[in-house]
DNA sequence: ATTATTATTGAACTTAAATTCAATTTCAAC
DNA sequence: GTTGAAATTGAATTTAAGTTCAATAATAAT
């Protein structure tokens, strides 16, 4: 029932050659039945046929369609990331001076994904402890919003006589807020954590605010904050 | 057949059975070459032969002294782990309001075992994202120093007024700082970041001084600074 | 020196899972 | 409705690793 939609001539895998509408939805389905068993035993766990099972296929027609479950995954992961990379897209509705709201914009994207997607990002972790070409593909995808920020860095602190790569070292570090968190969070989903029911819009605004924070020491505008307003009350003052 | 009288190999408690010091020796060498072969493949790589190969052993020695991997391993990270909680000789020259240099002392050891023992800091990350028993362990651990700050929030910022559940989610957001930074720079040691050279002091102020930030939107106190003091440049005053 | 205990070897065995493939079914085109 | 290409099956095979164990060596005990 498909109008004429392109015979897909791109697929790098391999056996990629031609394929009917109806081989295209099989292989959807055994992608979409990786995912469910992605979110329930992760990759290590993983096997062909936990995934023929789920999908109600026999367990042979998996090599049809993939050379292993290593490239399923990875064509999973792939259409994942490059959701994560659409940087103009996210950054459509902010202006390129209003910090917080960009913040805001990635780590709502983040956090989307996360809560939506949890096995997913816990495969993206797995792979990355592993496999250092995969980690080098998730962290380009990284690194390229971080350089959002670093490379500016000079305009936004002219004070500041730190050189470019002990910026990229800062912006490391702080690059790293939330990650934590959100694993245990969506991924781990820590029952004491979860005592507090956030919004994906309130956690991304409590993590911007939090990474705010730590770059400018001072708290984020309190007209923009929408959820985290009780943040300005975290001080000594 | 001797039925009572053999203390099987495969004895529950093995760690505490009988054994001679040669053979304590022994255990030792192949707890050592599984080190080795942690930081050169990572465990999910790793085999038992490599192990038994790198410590110049037959490999059915292996089930001697070890059930399985995974018990060899566990011992392993055990050691170290145990190390991190030692919160008293951890703050042991450090005053409980000194925020600052308690955050830096805790950031000290996490840099130490992550410089020196880096293929064990990413086996702990590998058995975290996989097994959620490792995974309590490893969190358990963590929460511990967390709760040094949770437990006192309330004093800290007496204005705040975010209860219980709220401030354990704000300091988790804020213990993942550095973390990302530490793998990136003692794990994969990615160059970019190896660009700048930094001591593992100077590696502990600077998290240290970007957790603080985070913490208290402030600045630390500038005399408390040894090495990161250029931090306080980064402002828009 | 004799005996008992523990350490060690490595080939043989076991296991779980990946992978293949010949046979069969489905479907779309003609 | 015939035909051929693609989809599908599942039992048979292959693979890679884990695991055992009978035999031997080293060491300690008496």
């Amino acid at each position: 029932m498909k109008p004429a939609s392109k015979p897909s001539v791109h697929d790098p895998a391999r056996g990629a050659g031609r394929r009917s509408a109806r081989g295209e939805a099989a292989r959807r389905r055994l992608k979409e039945a990786a995912t469910r068993v992605l979110d329930r035993v992760g990759f290590h766990q993983m096997r062909v046929k936990d995934v023929t099972d789920e999908a109600g296929v026999a367990a042979g027609l998996f090599y049809h369609y993939f050379k292993d479950l290593r490239e399923l995954v990875d064509e999973l992961l792939d259409e994942h990331i490059a959701g994560f990379e659409a940087v103009e897209a996210i950054e459509r509705d902010v202006s390129k001076g209003d910090w917080f709201n960009r913040l805001r914009a990635h780590y709502e994207i983040c956090v989307r994904v996360h809560a939506e997607h949890p096995g997913i990002m816990r495969c993206i972790a797995q792979f990355s402890a592993d496999d250092p070409d995969f980690r080098e593909r998730w962290k380009r995808s990284f690194d390229r919003r971080l350089h959002l920020l670093i490379d500016v860095f000079p305009y936004v602190f002219p004070k500041c006589s730190l050189n470019k790569a002990e910026v990229e070292l800062l912006v490391h570090g702080l690059g790293g807020v939330g990650k934590e968190l959100m694993s245990e969070y969506y991924i781990d989903r820590d029952p004491r954590l979860r005592a507090v029911e956030l919004s994906q819009a309130e956690m991304a605004e409590w993590l911007a605010a939090l990474l705010y924070r730590g770059l400018f020491a001072r708290n984020p505008p309190a007209g923009q904050l929408r959820y985290a307003s009780r943040i300005l009350e975290i001080t000594r003052e």
